[in-house]
DNA sequence: GATCCGGCTCTTTTT
DNA sequence: GAGCCGGATC
């Protein structure tokens, strides 16, 4: 791949890395203007920011020193939207590219410049995060708020509040007034003092993430030098997932860059919104082409699935937009018969069992791995888990449930911790016959974490020496995988010793945050001996961590930004989709987004056992509507 | 201790 | 809308 450290011309410059991108992609990518890019599934969303991102860079349209701003929801997407930046672009170029999470830059702000608010809003230089539930309003509503002033209500007033929108209504509902609530309502009363309480009345201040979003905004409203400086710095700003955005980071983004000369490029799917409930807002992206004159520029190509599921997506499409455009499959078909099928079962240990075996097969005619396939349910992933993984077990194909738990952490997220990947490395590199890829990849983190400079060969010679010294010692000193929590605690120990436990914390800060760290390692040493049951050596052990040789199984939020040959969707019933008549749209786009993960097929199954099927009748309609047929199995 | 009931949880990201 | 938990009641 050609990695151009020179700068060239716009009308000189071409698509790095991708044989061709549609026309409006081609168009937004050069675009001078800020654009609200909306794109069904497959369309190559990330795609298009990467390429707009090397465009920016390689032709100096945004130039030194100023710097391209990527935000997005969750933190896989941010590094693998930065991974294909510096994929594309000289390091001269993607350093200039800031690729976070919304609320990884709001903590940064607030952290670097917090203690520029106000008295009556700033934390204490050292607080805590927290994770606020239900469960914790309602103590705070019910136990903790105390009575109010006669002036401004009763007690009973207080315990009128709803526990479920006293969060989103009023403690992070709107953005922070400077001087408080001048003549408070009994909600707005008890929101101020749930702020005070967080910032003020503990050991600790005490912030949850829509806290700081909130503070984060009202640090830059009040302190304009700030606010320019952050203008100065980005020229463009990318925001991905926008469909999902909420309306605490929309106000952040709006007082930062609105009326500036900053391009914003949003891209998202409407139809593919389903975290309105987690308060995201209704309609982000007319909100953005109103406020920032953002141009609408929709792309109509499929580079995921094929013709035939296209065409089946299409119909849904439609369902939850009535003006939605059929897109262009660009891959080919190879299923033989049916895409798409409903399969209906008697009982769920023979839907098990026959799922098992027809996975088995086409992993045969299809030469497919398990990876390949994925089993999504729509919600309680462990009920599924448990009567689904002996089948398929015994069908030789171990399954992976990736909403399980290793100790306190998901499987699924633990695996992308940096502490789990930094020991997985290591331990690769130390058990495995052939492991140059592993050398590599440890020498390279080291590198990072010891701040070794790229060109100081003595001190990476150092390095590298410290290392096989090091990974000789862990083989000696364990032969084979831990034979008990205690054993495998000691080995992710020593590993982070080996390291550099300081080392760690200063790269990644979220270790320096509460015992979060102690979390990671506690749940590494779960997983690591969980896989190292029965009589195996250590690659089995290691593949088992990492689940490479495992079908998955997860939600369809897991899902979500994923891709598979093939979807099984087990248990399209009422009960599963108990909320379907709460919010048709909402649960209409969960439909799609668990459809549009497949590439070839996708299939259905239903079993009378766990529920019936009238609530989501229209669900059942519209595949019918697009031929999809049923069949009765056993 | 058994039973009944009301209320909560389902789907979740983030250092 | 089912299943679970905790508190109240017998």
């Amino acid at each position: 791949m050609a990695v151009l450290s020179r700068r060239v011309s716009s009308e000189e410059w071409q698509p790095v890395g991708v044989a061709a991108l549609e026309a409006n992609a081609l168009t937004v990518v050069r675009s001078a203007n800020s654009r609200s890019v909306i794109a069904g599934p497959g369309a190559g969303k990330t795609e298009l920011l990467a390429q707009r991102a090397a465009y920016l860079l390689q032709t100096g349209v945004a130039s030194a020193p100023r710097r391209i701003l990527a935000i997005s929801f969750k933190r896989d997407a941010a590094t693998n939207l930065a991974a294909r930046v510096h994929q594309r672009c000289h390091r001269n170029h993607a350093e200039r590219f800031d690729s976070m999470t919304f609320d990884a830059f709001a903590k940064g702000l607030i952290d670097r410049f917090g203690q520029a608010l106000p008295a009556r809003w700033r934390p204490r230089p050292d607080y805590d995060i927290i994770f606020p539930g239900d469960r914790d309003y309602r103590d705070f509503l019910y136990q903790q708020v105390g009575a109010p002033p006669a002036s401004v209500g009763t007690y009973a007033d207080l315990q009128a509040i709803s526990v479920k929108t006293f969060e989103r209504r009023f403690l992070v509902g709107s953005p922070l007034p400077v001087d408080g609530w001048p003549h408070p309502t009994p909600s707005q009363w008890a929101a101020n003092r749930f702020w005070q309480i967080s910032l003020h009345e503990g050991r600790k201040s005490v912030l949850s993430f829509s806290m700081i979003g909130r503070l984060a905004e009202l640090l830059l409203r009040v302190n304009p030098m700030t606010r320019n400086a952050l203008r100065l710095t980005y020229s463009h700003l990318f925001m991905d997932e926008f469909q999902d955005t909420t309306q605490i980071q929309y106000d952040l983004v709006r007082t930062i860059f609105l009326g500036t000369d900053t391009v914003v490029t949003a891209v998202g799917d409407n139809k593919q919104q389903i975290m309105r409930w987690a308060m995201a807002m209704d309609d982000p992206f007319t909100a953005l082409d109103g406020d920032f004159g953002a141009t609408r520029t929709p792309l109509y190509n499929n580079y995921r699935s094929s013709p035939e599921l296209v065409r089946i997506q299409h119909v849904l499409a439609q369902a939850l937009d009535a003006r939605a455009v059929a897109p262009v499959s660009k891959t080919v078909g190879t299923i033989a018969g049916d895409s798409c099928a409903i399969l209906e079962f008697s009982t769920p240990e023979i839907e098990a069992e026959r799922l098992a075996a027809f996975v088995a097969t086409e992993m045969k005619t299809h030469t497919l791995g398990p990876r390949d396939f994925v089993l999504l349910a729509r919600q309680k992933a462990n009920e599924y888990a448990a009567v689904l993984e002996p089948a398929f077990v015994g069908a030789g194909i171990p399954l992976r449930n990736e909403a399980g738990m290793a100790g306190s952490i998901m499987l699924q997220d633990l695996l992308v911790e940096a502490a789990s990947e930094l020991t997985v490395a290591v331990l690769r590199l130390a058990m495995t016959a052939r492991a140059g890829r592993h050398w590599t990849e440890c020498q390279e983190a080291l590198i990072t974490l010891r701040g070794v400079a790229l060109d100081d060969e003595i001190a990476q010679a150092k390095l590298a020496r410290e290392l096989d010294a090091y990974v000789f010692k862990l083989r000696a000193a364990h032969p084979s995988p831990p034979r008990s929590k205690t054993a495998s605690r000691a080995i992710v120990d020593d590993i982070l010793g080996f390291i550099g436990r300081e080392r760690v914390i200063a790269v990644h800060p979220a270790y320096g945050q509460g015992d979060w760290l102690e979390k990671v390692l506690d749940s590494a040493a779960e997983h690591l001996w969980a896989s190292s049951v029965g009589d195996i050596e250590w690659v089995s052990a290691l593949d088992t961590y990492e689940g490479i040789h495992a079908i998955p199984l997860m939600t369809i939020h897991k899902s979500k930004g994923l891709e598979y040959h093939s979807v099984i969707f087990v248990g399209l019933d009422d009960g599963a989709w108990w909320s379907f008549s709460n919010d048709q749209i909402e649960a209409t786009a969960g439909f799609f987004v668990a459809f549009t993960r497949a590439k070839q097929r996708v299939v259905f199954t239903y079993c009378a056992l766990r529920g019936t099927r009238t609530k989501i009748a229209t669900l059942y309609q519209l595949l019918r509507n697009a031929g999809v047929k049923s069949f009765n199995v056993a």
